[in-house]
This record gives C-alpha cells, sequence and structure tokens, in this order.
RNA sequence: GGGCGAUUAACUCAAUUGGUAGAGUGCCACCCUUACAAGGUGGAAGUUACAGGUUCAAGUCCUGUAUCGCCCA
C-alpha cells in the first residue's frame, strides 16, 4: 500500500468491476425481504450537480447498507425526457445549422431529438456511475421508451373513459416565447416596480374612473365592476359606459370581489385576460373577448391601429392616445406580483385557449387520506403540512402543451372538430365505430412531462405487464427527493398509484435540503458560484474553473464578478479529494436541515479521514505481512473493550441511518475510528505486538483481533465511501479467508454486548492524559522521561504496574516506584487516586502552584453548581434517580480533587 | 395577508423524550516518535439573536420582538 490514499487511482476499476460482477442487479426469485428505490429520474439535458450529488449519495447509502444489511435491493435507474428544455436544446442546435423545427417539420424534429439523445443524453448516468452509486443499470428507463408510451397512453385513455380527463376552455398562463400553455407550478411570481394609470370611461352624462395595470387590456373589457356596499357608485350600477377609442358599451356591475379602498374602487373586467375577472365574469355571463393571438400579439379584436402589436407596444401608443383625448387621468408608481415563466423569464399571459385537463379533486382526497394514515410517511414529518395544504385547494391540472417533445395526445378529431380518445387511430375507430371514409386528425399536443413522471414507481417496473420485478419490488421503500418537487411530483405520484393500482409508490418520503454555497447562497450561473461534483473528485485549475463559470453567460457582464470572485475563493483551483471524501461530506451534512450550506473544507476533512482509515489499514497489513493470523482473536482487556465500544458505535450507527440521519451516523463512525481505534486500540495493539516475550500465537491472535474489528469497520463504512473500502478490503480479503467477490456482498457486522466494566482501561486512559497534560503544561519536551510514586497501598498501584508498558511508550515514564512518604512532588489526580511526579529539579514548583491554583478553581466553581443542586430539595424530589445518583459521584469525586489538590498546594509551598 | 423554517465557537454544522453545549476547518504551543505532517500531543475559544414566561432544571417547551430565507395567495 501507498503511504497516501489517492483515490483516482482506486475509483474507476472498483465501478467496473462491481459492474462486471453485477452486484447491483438484485435477484427477483430471492426469498430475502426487498428494498427498493425509484430515482427521481433526472433530466436528459442535465449534468451532475450539487444536488443530484447529494441526492443520489444519500440513496446509494441506504441502498448498500441495505444490501449489507442482507435486503434483496432494487435501486432503479433512468432519465426524464424533459419536454420543454429538450426540444429548447435542439432547437438551439437546429438554428446553429440555420434550421427550424418549422422548417424540418414534426417528424423530422423527433428523430433530431433522439439522435441527439443517442449521442449527449446519458452524460448523467455515466456521472452516477463516478458518484459510485449502485442502481441496476440493466433496467435503465426513459420515459420516451415505447413501453413507457404504452403506458402513458393507457393511463390517458382510461382516466378519460372514466371522465377524469377533459376538454376545457379556459385560462391558462401561456408563454408567448415557447408558444404553450404551462403549469400553474411553472408561475415564478415576483413583486416588481410598475404603474397603475386611472382611465375615464365616459358615457352620454356622466364619466367614471378605473384603476389599471394594464390598459392595453381595455379593449377586451366587457364590464366595469364595483363593490356593492360603494356608496360611491351604488347609482350608477347597471347604466353603461364606453370603453374609450374603440367606443364599445360596457355594463357596470356589483361584485364583492371589488376592494373598495384599491385604486379607485372601479375594476375594470377583462375575463380572458385575467384570473380573476375570468371568475367574476363566469359568475355574471359575461362574454369572454380574446384580445391576442397564439404569439402574444394583439388580434383583430383590438382597433387596427393596434393589432400585431405585443401588449408592451400597444400599451406605449395607448397611453399617448388616451392622453391626447383626455383619457387618461393620472399615473401612479405600484408594486405588484408579475407572473414569469420559470423556464424562460418571459411574463405569462392568461390566455384563453382549449385545453387538456385532469380532474384533481377526487383523487387528491384519497391522496391525503394514505398520508394522514401513515400509510406513507414524511421525513421529516413537518412537510406533511405543506403536502395537506397543497392538497387541499388542489385545482384540476392542465396536462396539454403545445410542444413536439413528449408523448403525444391520444386523441383523434373528425373534420367537425368532433373528439375520439383511443391508444391508435385503428383502436379509434374500433371503439368508435368510425369507417375509413372518415378522417381523422391526431391532436398536435404533447402531455406534461410530469404527467409521464407521475407513473415513474410503477412503469418502470413494467406496469401494466404484470411482472415479476412490479410485485416484488412495488410499493418502494422510500422516496428521496427535495422539498422543490413535493407538488410537481410527490402528490401527483401518490395519487395516481393509488388510482391504478391501489397501492402507495412508497412507504416514506425523506425530503432533504437544498445544496447551496458556503455562505448560504443559492448555486446558479449568474452567480458564478457553481461547483461542480466531478470537479472536487477530479480536481480543477484556476484557469479551467474559470472557463467553466463563465460559458454561455446570459448576461456577459456579469463575467469580471465571477472571475474575480473564483480567483479569490479558489486560487490555486480545486485538488481532487475523490468521490469518497464528497460523499461522505455530503452525508455529514444530511442533517434534516432545509438548507445546506456546502463548504469544501468538510471536504478536506473527511478526505483526511479516508486517509487516516488509510493508513490505519496499511499499519495492520504491514504488521500482518506472512504471518498466519490466529482461528481466534485476541482476549485482552484491550480487546474486549475495543469491541464494546465498536458495539456502541454500530448501534446508533445503524440507528442513526434508519432514521435518515446520516450527519449523525457519520460522526459517531469517525469518531470511532480515530478517536478510539486508532489514537488508542492501534496505539495499545503496538505496544503489546513489541513485547518480545509474547509467544507467536498471542501476536497472531492479536493481529486477528486487529483485522477482524478493522473489517468491521470497513464493511460499516462501505455503504458511505465504497470505493476506499472496497480497495483495502481486498487487500485485507487473504486474511479473512472467505470466498467472496467483494465487501459488498459481505454481511453488516452484529454487535456482540459484552456486559464487562472497563474501570482499567479507563484509569490507564486517564493516567496518560493526565501525563501528557501535565508534561505539556510543564513544557517538558517529550525526550524526557519522568519517574512515577504511587501509594503501594493503593490498588490502583497494581492495575498500572500491570499495564506499565503503556505508560513507558505513550507518555515517557522511565519507572514506578512506590513510596509512603513521596517526595516534594506534582500530582495527578486520577478517579479514586493520585499520582505523584517528584519535581527533582525538572519542574519548576511555582508553574506547579500556579497549575493547581488554576484546576482548583475550576473545581470549586463545579462544586457550588453542584452542592446548590443537591441541597435543593426540589431537584431531589423531582429528577431521575440515575441523575441524581451521577451528581452525587460527581460531587463526591471534586471534594477528593479539591482536598488533594489544596493538600498539595500546602506542600508545594513549603518546597 | 397566510404558512413553514433559520439565528449555537472566527467559519460550516451537530446536540434523541428538557439534565448543565460538541465535531470539522481555522487559531496557539510543542513534536518529522519506523501507519499517517492529509499526522501526533496538549490548549484557547460560546451570556446558544433578543426580552419575558413555564420548570428543581431551558439551546431544547410557551409568548413576544428583531433579522434572514422559503412556500402559498
Amino acid at each position: 500500500m501507498k503511504k497516501v490514499f489517492e483515490p483516482k487511482q482506486i475509483e474507476k476499476k472498483w465501478y467496473s468491476f462491481w459492474e462486471k460482477n453485477n452486484l447491483f442487479s438484485p435477484k427477483v426469485s430471492s426469498n430475502k425481504k426487498t428494498y427498493s428505490i425509484m430515482i427521481p429520474p433526472p433530466n436528459v439535458t442535465g449534468s451532475l450537480h450539487m444536488g443530484h450529488g447529494f441526492q443520489n449519495t444519500l440513496m446509494d447509502v441506504l441502498s448498500r447498507y441495505k444490501r449489507l444489511k442482507g435486503f434483496e435491493v432494487l435501486w432503479q435507474p433512468g432519465i426524464d425526457h424533459a419536454g420543454i428544455a429538450t426540444q429548447l436544446v435542439v432547437e438551439r442546435n437546429l438554428e446553429q445549422k440555420g434550421l427550424s423545427r418549422e422548417k424540418i417539420g414534426r417528424s423530422r424534429f423527433e428523430k433530431e431529438v433522439w439522435k441527439w439523445k443517442s449521442k449527449s443524453g446519458n452524460i448523467i448516468s455515466s456521472q452516477l456511475k463516478r458518484l459510485g452509486a449502485s442502481l441496476d443499470w440493466n433496467r435503465e428507463k426513459f420515459t420516451m421508451d415505447d413501453d413507457f408510451s404504452e403506458a402513458v397512453t393507457e393511463v390517458f385513455c382510461s382516466l378519460y373513459d372514466e371522465g377524469l380527463i377533459y376538454r376545457g376552455y379556459r385560462l391558462v398562463n401561456w408563454d408567448v416565447s415557447l408558444k404553450t400553455a404551462i403549469s400553474d407550478l411553472e408561475v415564478l411570481s415576483e413583486e416588481e416596480n410598475a404603474k397603475i394609470w386611472h382611465i375615464t370611461y365616459k358615457n352620454k352624462e356622466r364619466s367614471i374612473v378605473v384603476a389599471t395595470t394594464r390598459p392595453e387590456t381595455m379593449f377586451g373589457d366587457v364590464a366595469i365592476a364595483v363593490n356593492p356596499n360603494d356608496k360611491r357608485y351604488i347609482d350608477l350600477i347597471g347604466e353603461t359606459f364606453e370603453i374609450p377609442i374603440s367606443g364599445k358599451s360596457i355594463k357596470i356591475i356589483s361584485d364583492n370581489y371589488v376592494d373598495k379602498d384599491f385604486g379607485t374602487g372601479c375594476l375594470k373586467i377583462t375575463p380572458a385576460h385575467d384570473f380573476n375577472d375570468f371568475e367574476i365574469g363566469k359568475r355574471h355571463q359575461l362574454p369572454m373577448v380574446n384580445i391576442l393571438d397564439k404569439n402574444g400579439l394583439l388580434n383583430k379584436n383590438v382597433p387596427k391601429k393596434y393589432q400585431n402589436l405585443t401588449p408592451i407596444e400597444a400599451r406605449k401608443i395607448l397611453l399617448t392616445d388616451l392622453k391626447n383625448i383626455g383619457a387618461l387621468v393620472k399615473e401612479l408608481d405600484h408594486r405588484h406580483n408579475v407572473p414569469r415563466s420559470e423556464r424562460t423569464g418571459e411574463i405569462l399571459e392568461p390566455m384563453l385557449t382549449k385545453q387538456w385537463y385532469l380532474k384533481s379533486k377526487n383523487l387528491s382526497k384519497e391522496a391525503i387520506k394514505l398520508v394522514r394514515d401513515k400509510k406513507i410517511k414524511f421525513i421529516p414529518s413537518n412537510w406533511e403540512k405543506t403536502y395537506f395544504s397543497w392538497m387541499k385547494d388542489i385545482r384540476d391540472w392542465c396536462i396539454s402543451r403545445q410542444l413536439w417533445w413528449g408523448h403525444r395526445i391520444p386523441a383523434w378529431y373528425d373534420d367537425k372538430g368532433k373528439v375520439y380518445v383511443g391508444a391508435s387511430e385503428k383502436k379509434v375507430r374500433t371503439k368508435y365505430k368510425l369507417n375509413n371514409s372518415i378522417k381523422l386528425e391526431q391532436d398536435t399536443d404533447v402531455l406534461d412531462t410530469w404527467f409521464s413522471s407521475q407513473l415513474w414507481t410503477f412503469v418502470t417496473l413494467g406496469w401494466p405487464k404484470k411482472t415479476k420485478h412490479l410485485k416484488k419490488f412495488h410499493p418502494s421503500s422510500v422516496l428521496v427527493t427535495g422539498f422543490d418537487i413535493i407538488f410537481f411530483w410527490v402528490a401527483r405520484m401518490i395519487m395516481i398509484s393509488q388510482k391504478f393500482l391501489k397501492e402507495v409508490p412508497f412507504k416514506e418520503v425523506y425530503i432533504h435540503g437544498l445544496v447551496r454555497d458556503s455562505e448560504g447562497e443559492k448555486m446558479s450561473k449568474s452567480k458564478g458560484n457553481i461547483l461542480d461534483p466531478i470537479d472536487i473528485i477530479d480536481g480543477i485549475n484556476l484557469k479551467d474553473l474559470i472557463n467553466k463559470r463563465t460559458t454561455n453567460l446570459i448576461n456577459p457582464n456579469q463575467r469580471q464578478k465571477i472571475v474575480a470572485r473564483t480567483s479569490k475563493d479558489y486560487p490555486n483551483g480545486i485538488p481532487s479529494y475523490g468521490t469518497d471524501a464528497i460523499r461522505f461530506t455530503f452525508c455529514s451534512l444530511a442533517s434534516g436541515s432545509r438548507d445546506l450550506n456546502f463548504d469544501l473544507k468538510r471536504v478536506e476533512g473527511y478526505r483526511n479521514f479516508c486517509n487516516k482509515l488509510w493508513n490505519a489499514s496499511r499499519f495492520i497489513l504491514l504488521q500482518c505481512d506472512q504471518k498466519n493470523l490466529s482461528k481466534n482473536s485476541s482476549k485482552s482487556m484491550e480487546d474486549i473493550w475495543i469491541q464494546k465500544e465498536l458495539d456502541k458505535t454500530l448501534n446508533s450507527y445503524t440507528t442513526h441511518i434508519e432514521n435518515y440521519r446520516f450527519d449523525l451516523a457519520t460522526q459517531v463512525i469517525y469518531e470511532f475510528v480515530w478517536e478510539k481505534y486508532c489514537d488508542w486500540y492501534i496505539e495499545f495493539c503496538k505496544v503489546r505486538l513489541q513485547n518480545k516475550s509474547l509467544s507467536k500465537i498471542e501476536k497472531s491472535q492479536i493481529l486477528t483481533s486487529l483485522v477482524n474489528t478493522l473489517e468491521s469497520i470497513l464493511i460499516a463504512l462501505h455503504p458511505i465511501i465504497p470505493f476506499v473500502t472496497e480497495e483495502i478490503w481486498q487487500q485485507l480479503k487473504k486474511y479473512h479467508k472467505l470466498k467472496v467477490k467483494s465487501i459488498s456482498l459481505r454481511k453488516f457486522p452484529k454487535t456482540k454486548g459484552s456486559k464487562k466494566n472497563f474501570d482499567d482501561i479507563n484509569l490507564i486512559k486517564s493516567t496518560i492524559v493526565g501525563i501528557r497534560n501535565f508534561r505539556s503544561e510543564m513544557k517538558l519536551s517529550p525526550k524526557i522521561e519522568i519517574e512515577l510514586i504511587m501509594d503501594k497501598r493503593n490498588k490502583n498501584f497494581k492495575i498500572l504496574e500491570i499495564y506499565k508498558v503503556y505508560l513507558e511508550q505513550l507518555c515517557g515514564v522511565s519507572n514506578i516506584a512506590y513510596a509512603s512518604n513521596p517526595p516534594p512532588s506534582s500530582i495527578i489526580l486520577v478517579p479514586g487516586d493520585k499520582i505523584f511526579i517528584p519535581l527533582k529539579g525538572l519542574i519548576n514548583p511555582n508553574l506547579e502552584i500556579t497549575r493547581n491554583s488554576e484546576s482548583l478553581n475550576k473545581l470549586n466553581k463545579s462544586l457550588v453548581l453542584l452542592q446548590d443542586q443537591l441541597g435543593n430539595e426540589k431537584f431531589l424530589n423531582n429528577a431521575p434517580k440515575l441523575l441524581i445518583k451521577e451528581r452525587k459521584t460527581q460531587l463526591k469525586e471534586i471534594k477528593t480533587k479539591i482536598s488533594e489538590t489544596k493538600k498539595h498546594l500546602k506542600v508545594l509551598k513549603e518546597v
């Protein structure tokens, strides 16, 4: 083994080894308990970002852990076809060739998308392999695969036949640059600076002033609404007024929705271009006047002058015109929410169109019940509230999109526009008894990507076929995902799975936080603070990092700032930390908090941990070299002690993993490996192995104990850091004579449950720590050896005598003597006893006086606290008995320490 | 406007049902001791955002305030 752990040398080798040996494919025929996770399918256009890295690390930890625990595990891989994103990418490529989607036509466009997919659609899968993800690649699924499409069609038709899917003419959020409807969930509303205009509408006798943020929609006005209790306008209700410029007459109506105090209290009603107005229009049976075409330009329902203009252009001209005719009363600054498309940033137009909808109310009722009845558990549980509140107010879901990439809607129209729904044209003709003379045209729209994604948990397993996998692995055990898609995806999966399988899609939902940068900012291209997990694994120099962060910027002006920031944060680029280190870091951050700030310094610390493990193993392997290990391990006090510490660690480690507290899991195992196993046990064993009087058998027993404990550590750590543990284990393999190919096929270590107490070990440890502490405070060079003097009558003397060799080698003690009247000395206090270190000119008595006075101060403070507490009757009556007992022992110990220190100080002052 | 969350060491984060605050990084001192300087040994560092309250006991429970963030309308 090399002296330094070099992740690059081992990672690729072991991943292909695992793949070649098919270690991640479960056996359907096995009778082990099953465990399954469906990957939240990443976007086909995507590449691995920190969020993926984090999420997939956690799923991998769970999968590998469950395999070691004896479960038959399926972790299902796959990718989402991402309608809009993919279409945009391919269109951009066409543009570069001087082509467009419209020029080449729909079927060639689809072929182009598939071509692109086969070339660059698999980036993320290969990146997941770099991350070590133990997915069953034989089963990789794509939401546009033929069988997946068939399932989508079947679901659509069945929901249609049941009346749950319908076609409706109503307002949708329209993205004018994409020319498609998008869902409510893809709308981002933010407060922006805007204006509000007061405009006069007149009739022959009177006039009325309305306030509006969108004057250009006035040609779509069909009424003016006032509050029925507004005395200012009560006599106007029912009268008609004219829209300025167009001269069209509209009525004054009254509706409680109108806020008397907002604007002028008069609200122009434009049902085809505003969601609230749409509702008011429906209530009052008003007509709907649409003034926009699909490109977002004003249509022929507006005066000629304004036709074919964008709303913004039209507004500018219109305001001038209104001013000229004296209809514009005033213009005020106003802040209000502007809805924008999450995808394009374009202001969304409420647009009247015919779209397909899924009725959701009844589906949601059952889905609410499933969570309420704990058939599905959210972790952390407070996310249930978010789920419930959305489910309660659920609206019908607009599932059609005016795109070319996606699952085409299985609906056909005859020349009169009558709709027929079925899996194919042929089936439609049979189903509706239409002969071939009737011409049918398929709906040109596709389904929202999430419509197919909601089927993910069961279609990946072969549904609607009744496959063995479906039977064995559905419902899945847990869904690991971010809170941002509870509505988009989690909720919908629950509804649809219950609908078609009468089963929950998963038993638990683990909601993790969002990975941010070390200052808590969201990572984004425009901020230039993106970290690529692969760069942390492989390392990257500053120049490449800057290049990466500054290419394809939406706003090139940001370049300079990003260069400066990057050069400041990573003056030497990012070193290669390896996959194991980043995985350990992800786990250590997974505490259930909503935001996790990712700090590279943590990665460095955990890379060092991997190195520590590496070197501890290296030491053990060097010791074992060319020796035969014994069948039995050594059973001395030290060995039993470490076993018990290991047991405690494994118990809490498993609890933490099963509670999804990966952070606590990493914490306990880190502490055990470094602070118990390496700092004490290996050090003890080193000393023991140097003992020349030890028999060969005894030696090999110690080595066996070292190796066994190490193997337990490696197996336990393998889910978190699979590469380095596999590498070490393979080297260790020859010593445990098992014919298993990989550490991932081993069993998770069982705990043994020793009930011994370890006063001896604790005494030795605190003696060593006490002496080291003393030496350090007395500024004794490590080379200076010291002598200890003890009272022979004390039983501790015997124990220390037995383990004397540790004191000699671990804290520089040359000799232990005993005396009933020790010479002028320093003292070390250990539980129930004191040890003298003769001053002998080595030590300045004044230093020892200061040291002891300081510790006396501290002791006195704790004494006061404890005495107060134990003197409090209420405490004695209420506190748990165990705690009282503990405090009493503490008090006793502190009292002896104080009196010993005082006595000691008195002696010192006489020196 | 409604809901949720956060505020703990210089920085990034922990602290099971209330029991006297811990890691990593950084800092200080000493050490290249044959597993490891990506290391060893020892150390300093906190009025747990603020103000009240409940309790024998509050980082933890309750009320309010401040700052920041997210979601919904």
